[in-house]
DNA sequence: AATCCGAACAACCGCCGCGAC
DNA sequence: TGTCGCGGCGGTTGTTCGGAT
């Protein structure tokens, strides 16, 4: 079976966070520092389990969150990266100072599919949506929502016979590669045979580099 | 005023990578 | 070399809120 959970979960408290417990949280990372998230709920003296307490200080209580709208460069920052480095959403957060992982998650699938879509831009593959039908769909519905959801019964229909947790494909190899950009990230550097890519003039925009055969950051 | 519905986002769950042993 | 535990990640769910009916 499984491992272990990774706390006592009968004697934890789940769901929102209050004030008071907020106020536990940062008074004692603000004395002990972040880490050792195991122990952090019982030393702080919190009914919480370490992964909640970690959550909830990495995406909502740490000082040098920015939070309040996107900006229309980060939005479009987000969509550059998204495109070299798909659902990576740590690895994109790192690029945008103040933001986290989850948030841009959010924020990617509430606005900027949304908005990509009424582009005529398919979120998945950063590419112009396929066919004509597509197209009128999107512009017959400037808010996208109809279009989401047909894009969803798509992705359902295609994934239905492999695990929507692209994770769980096991039998993959160890690399993983932009969806239909043909980046493969964890092979060899690109080739100067050929003369530079869209994608690698966007790697170097973006500061991305190949190390060790692996798209880093610069 | 009540209800419905979709958008937004906080939080949880399950899995994986990696270091320690 | 294999196992275990922790931290981290990405997907998903749950809750809240505001606008439409």
């Amino acid at each position: 079976m499984g491992r272990s959970p990774c706390c006592e979960k009968a004697h934890t408290n789940k769901g929102a966070w209050t004030k008071e417990e907020d106020e536990r949280l940062v008074a004692y990372i603000k004395v002990h520092g972040e880490g050792c998230w195991r122990s952090l709920p019982k030393a702080a003296g919190l009914l919480r389990c370490g992964k909640s307490c970690r959550l909830r200080w990495i995406n909502y209580l740490r000082p040098d969150l920015k939070r309040g709208n996107f900006t229309e460069e980060e939005d479009e920052l987000i969509i550059k990266l998204h495109s070299l480095l798909g659902n990576k959403w740590s690895l994109i957060a790192g690029r945008l100072q103040g933001r986290t992982d989850n948030e841009i998650k959010n924020y990617w699938n509430t606005h900027i599919r949304r908005k990509l879509l009424s582009r005529g831009i398919d979120p998945a593959t950063h590419r112009p949506l396929q066919g004509p039908a597509d197209v009128s769909f999107v512009k017959a519905d400037e808010k996208g929502a109809s279009l989401i959801r047909k894009e969803d019964e798509q992705k359902s229909n295609n994934s239905s016979s492999s695990n929507s947790n692209s994770r769980s494909s096991s039998d993959e190899p160890k690399r993983w590669r932009c969806p239909d950009l043909n980046l493969e990230l964890g092979i060899s550097p690109p080739s100067h045979q050929e003369e530079d890519s869209e994608e690698d003039l966007m790697r170097e925009e973006l500061g991305l580099c190949f190390r060790n055969g692996l798209l880093e950051f610069r």
